[in-house]
DNA sequence: TTCCACATCCGAAGCGCTTCGGATACCTGC
DNA sequence: GCAGGTATCCGAAGCGCTTCGGATGTGGAA
């Protein structure tokens, strides 16, 4: 069933079929309604690909993922895409997911704005100078940033203040009268580490304490690297008496390797941990619950969605921005320093 | 840059590019090469819509989510995705995710097919009599079907073996020692939840125990209800010994409901979860280790890619039948059973 | 030399939709 | 009774690709 014929079975062109199911006001409303009825019995629906073809528009976004296949997938970019879904999908709006190796990113962008293949992509992950904004605003290609990079492009994008949350995450242990303080952070190089980094060091440096290098990690946030991380800290002459994570992943793996030597997490060692609120790792719920940064990834992706639909219907995107404010939730995993 | 315009730079035909570019044995390779290097160097790529509008082929999979918002993007499911991913991606396959309302879910299944917006369908979570399965065959829509269902029409589908998981783990459990073991199953309905519980049943059986209905409970998978029916459990006048549960999600709040009643998991109760292998959630290095039946989802996902290729490529859905074995990996969280 | 198979290329029709630029009929007000 | 406005409808030309059914030229067999 195709439009042709469900016009000719009208005794309607196709123009006028096409208007009244799109909504145009050039069709007679009594026609409309007997267009829209006949569609449904006779189960009609329009070909996306044709309806695509014609008007230009793909009707999807799409969403680069770093190809590097063993964290292709890994839960925090799960957890983005569903947020992500919850809007769009509602819109009939795709979304693609696209894979891209790390050494021809640049081609494999070229490749995507010339394929016509989506409407918008979303940006994850940037690096501080990120030459991707540059070369989509070059081409054209609308786009939403979720994080933030240093450009004087005006663009659009979504980033939650990781630098206020771990400044005020690393002063609340200093208030408890820690002072060997450890960050395990993600793999550096991104902006959001990078903030990470600095939100720990300027409350360090309220408190005149020198950051020690061999308490600062960058490496990838599992729970496996946690273990190994925290089980290495444990182990020095001088061990921290409190720990910042980047993950709660990480941190499960990071109390596993404090339990493990005998100690106790929130009495021996403390452990802030960002949280990005996965539905099925309740730090609050872990014993001892876990004080945290807390952000949800999904409501970012969710938001993100939304924002982009804006774009696409006119919105400015230079005037997309938002800073989100990142609570500290206080658990029962961080206390006094030890004396 | 479309392939018009490549082939007047060329001085060809479109005729002749298009085949030089999709590998036709009617071009001479000399020809061939000289398109494909032009296609590079000017950047040209074909336009998705036209070549699936002039193909017929969508070039897109659609996986139906049942889009009870809230659990729309469960870890479990997102898991299957990203298995799924894994092989359609490299092929240029696009993942549709397809929200349906569960009350016009028929309804919906039509809109999909009559748009033609995917060339097959993922269908999970199939119940025992699952009227999905005659409406797709009648329709001729591929698809493949996670998991079974009682049904004469030939279909493909893969599945795990959760009715030998489940009676393998319960007699484990009885070989133990214990009598009162409970069943922590998923929602009602669902063939795989139908399909352990026999299994657990048939075990009881050959050791001549009847099952305890107040024992036996459906729910979601989560780690709040694993809490609330586990602590309800160890509450009764008399408690079980040992149990069983389909979600390693479940399993931690099960544990600590044990924990805060003063109880050990692996002496006072033991405890087996079925794992469905989350990257982040290693059952194996919990404390005390979890006893498993283990599936990978992501690796069900993957296979189930690839078997939708080689289906699009002509291979007979019939012959497509595929029934995983689920091993029991022992760990420290099942011991004898206490006197 | 003639015929035919083979290799290589091309014209034009179509995939199913949207939309531009009218065409037609009817209704105002003068 | 007529010009101009308004409400409805339609023909036909695309959108960018694939593919059917030839057309052309070459070399070897007869």
């Amino acid at each position: 069933m195709n439009m042709k014929t469900l016009a000719e079975m009208l005794g309607l062109s196709q123009t006028t079929v096409s208007r009244a199911l799109n909504g145009h006001s050039d069709v007679a409303e009594a026609t409309r309604r007997r267009v829209e009825e006949a569609a449904v019995k006779l189960g009609y629906r329009p070909n996306a690909s044709a309806q695509r073809l014609a008007t230009g528009r793909a009707g999807a976004i799409g969403l680069i993922l770093p190809a590097n296949s063993d964290r292709l997938m890994n839960p925090h970019f799960l957890e983005f895409i569903a947020g992500l879904g919850t809007h769009l999908i509602r819109k009939e709006f795709d979304i693609v997911l696209i894979p891209v190796e790390l050494q021809d990113e640049m081609r494999a962008y070229e490749r995507i704005i010339s394929s016509r293949q989506v409407d918008a992509l979303v940006l994850s992950m940037p690096t501080l100078a990120d030459e991707r904004i540059p070369l989509l605003t070059r081409r054209g290609m609308p786009f939403i940033l979720h994080g933030r990079t240093r450009s004087n492009v005006p663009h659009a994008w979504l980033d939650v203040d990781n630098e206020g949350a771990f400044r005020r995450a690393t002063r609340h242990l200093l208030q408890l009268g820690h002072e060997r303080i450890a960050l395990a952070n993600g793999p550096a190089g991104y902006t959001y580490t990078h903030h990470r980094e600095k939100g720990y060091r300027d409350a360090l440096a309220e408190y005149g304490i020198a950051p020690d290098p061999a308490l600062i990690s960058n490496s990838d946030l599992t729970d496996m690297t946690g273990y190994a991380i925290a089980d290495g800290w444990l182990s020095l002459k001088a061990p921290p008496t409190a720990i910042l994570t980047s993950a709660v992943t990480m941190a499960m793996g990071i109390s596993r390797a404090i339990r493990s030597r005998g100690l106790t997490l929130g009495r021996d060692v403390s452990m802030v941990a960002h949280d990005d609120v996965f539905p099925y790792l309740n730090p609050q719920t872990m014993i001892p619950s876990l004080t945290t940064t807390q952000s949800s990834l999904r409501a970012a992706g969710s938001r993100i969605g939304e924002l982009l639909l804006e774009m696409l219907e006119g919105r400015d995107p230079g005037s997309i921005g938002e800073l989100w404010p990142v609570p500290l939730i206080l658990g029962d995993s961080t206390g006094p320093a030890p004396q």
